[in-house]
DNA sequence: CATGAATGAGTCTTCATTCAT
DNA sequence: TATGAATGAAGACTCATTCAT
């Protein structure tokens, strides 16, 4: 029998091209230096993806559905909402932490993604949309949260405070301009916007 | 007089820009077309920006830094810290809704350009952000608004949302998908991240 | 038996490539497309010829080699060379009739081929031209035929003639243009040829 | 007033890439060796023509364009239907004779360019069918060809012969083998197609 | 200043062929 | 012998930018 498609071989070229998409952007990334740094020939990548597109929609749709999995398993048995805010806002930051290469591709390429794929290209991100949604919504039937604010516009400019506070994180590195001025931990970014979610949901 | 007609060009120039930058994104723009648009020669673009980066950080530059000086002369005499706020958001969210291609732009590539170019290049970003920074740590001067968040967090979180709110608007348009789920005028969004703010913040 | 098994794949393999050459032409002929119509691996194929000339060349010295062996044998016995060159046109006419794809690979490919490849490549062509060529020759020499015209220069154009009679055919297919002026039947075509030549001829 | 796109330019590229198309073939041939050959950088081959394709269909065209036009005007005044079809022999052989790298080309490119390309990629060659078939038609007319044969099969199959009286010729140089059996003069070739066919089609 | 033809570096993708299994 | 994943050379075409007019 001859070789098999290999999952380590995909799984090398996601790992490397987010390297490259981090490094120079998703459009200036060149399909040899993926492959260099995946350690395969350039061809090899057609082999498991139809196209750089292709490559950068998968590292979105198979990291943020891995989160979107740890969210939903990390939020199984919790009951207090504001509780199940917190766990989203951890575990999405520490996923990114753990990941910071990913977190610039996620935080820098998803917006021109969003716009010029289609939209199962961003599938994962509207179903993460639609867990914090879910909690919202959750919370306002059980009298928790108020009844006159829009869940479903909380969770996208939740998704947007998110994304800023990596942004900033993301920034600092590059731009000594902002890491001067806005030198905060994503620690603390996130105990501010928790504070004023709590407070402002209630 | 020349230096009129310099103006003119220039400004023809930005307006093609912006529409093109809006429909295809800044990496699949090309010169030709913008040319074509503003109805000059391509040469003559060069005569005004350095390059296409130049054009795409001039939009920037000049058309939030137009909405900086409005935001700053509509704040003169507001004293309540929430209502300074609710202009902040009013004045930018009408801003872009008489200019939904330069809303596109801002809100598909700005992130891109923070990133891969100069501080210089986003500096007015980086104001208006100061602006809102400077409201809210008045307000916690004055012990309105708490102090236990960090202002500069809130201000760039803040931005976060209102960018999600643009860009769910823009999003409506070529994702029948989002239109679908998320068909959310910016009055409704803005008063929800209103009402949330005004109590979270207090 | 193993040797069995390996003709019939042959077999497959140079059926299956006539019809991809005969769709997209020999140089966009991909491999792997002849493997599947085949049904086998792109590897197989390396087992049985050198490369894609090969099996371009196998196609034509094969299937011309047979058609010469049938001439050779339907020309035994007949005594006039206008019978002769009647049987030759039929017999041509008639397996390219019965294999519209391969009619369709000489047509447009010989060409190419003769000029790049070597002349082993044609040796069977140059057979066909043989054979006319001796048709009339010996019309010649039996003072059946006129003898101030050159055998080999008529055996040549007549297969000119005989190609573009095909080739009339395999157009009408692809252009309605050519199918709108020249819809001739390869029979029609045939008679007309013949009549010519047997006047001219004598 | 800026450099207007130049005939001569346009020219040149016509005849750079005859020669590298006679040399290679149409399929290998690079764009970059016409360049170097017309003494131009490569993107200025895309300022005139569409792409590789465009430059071959412009080759048919305006060279066989040029040829009916001769042949036109050749044949103005000149009543005898034989003499007509001599002066047309004639007019195209000279032709090609001149420019021995255009009767590669057409002697070889062009059956895969009728097939591949669409019809009006080969009107000149459809006109120049047209210009032999009318002389044919207006000889049946007069009574001075029979009219039991069809002119248009007459036409075409004509142009078989030419175009493989060609073939030899161009053969000739490559193989040996060709060069060895068939050396023949296209004066000699002529001779003979005109003889056939003048008491042929009496 | 305006023009737009000329430039040529730059890169994604294809696909015939190889070779380890 | 059959397989099909891996290879990597190869090349058409694009387009931002320049500069002669």
């Amino acid at each position: 029998m001859a070789k098999q498609k290999s999952v380590a071989i995909r799984e090398s070229i996601l790992e490397a091209a987010t390297k490259v998409f981090a490094k120079t952007g998703f459009y200036k990334a060149k399909a040899l230096e993926i492959a260099n740094k995946a350690n395969i020939a350039v061809g090899t990548i057609y082999n498991y993806f139809k196209n750089k597109d292709d490559i950068l929609i998968s590292i979105f749709n198979e990291r943020i559905g891995e989160l979107n999995r740890t969210l939903i398993s990390a939020l199984q048995g919790v009951d207090d909402p504001d509780q199940r805010l917190s766990i989203i806002l951890s575990s999405s930051i520490s996923a990114m932490k753990n990941d910071r290469e990913f977190a610039e591709v996620v935080t820098i390429e998803l917006r021109q993604s969003s716009k010029f794929f289609s939209s199962t290209a961003i599938s994962s991100v509207l179903e993460f949309l639609e867990i914090i949604t879910d909690v919202i919504h959750d919370g306002q039937k059980r009298g928790i949260y108020r009844s006159d604010v829009d869940a479903r516009v909380v969770a996208w400019t939740l998704l947007g405070s998110l994304e800023n506070l990596l942004h900033i994180w993301v920034l600092s590195d590059r731009l000594p301009e902002v890491k001067h001025r806005y030198d905060i931990s994503l620690e603390e970014g996130k105990e501010t916007v928790e504070r004023v979610l709590r407070r402002g949901l209630h």
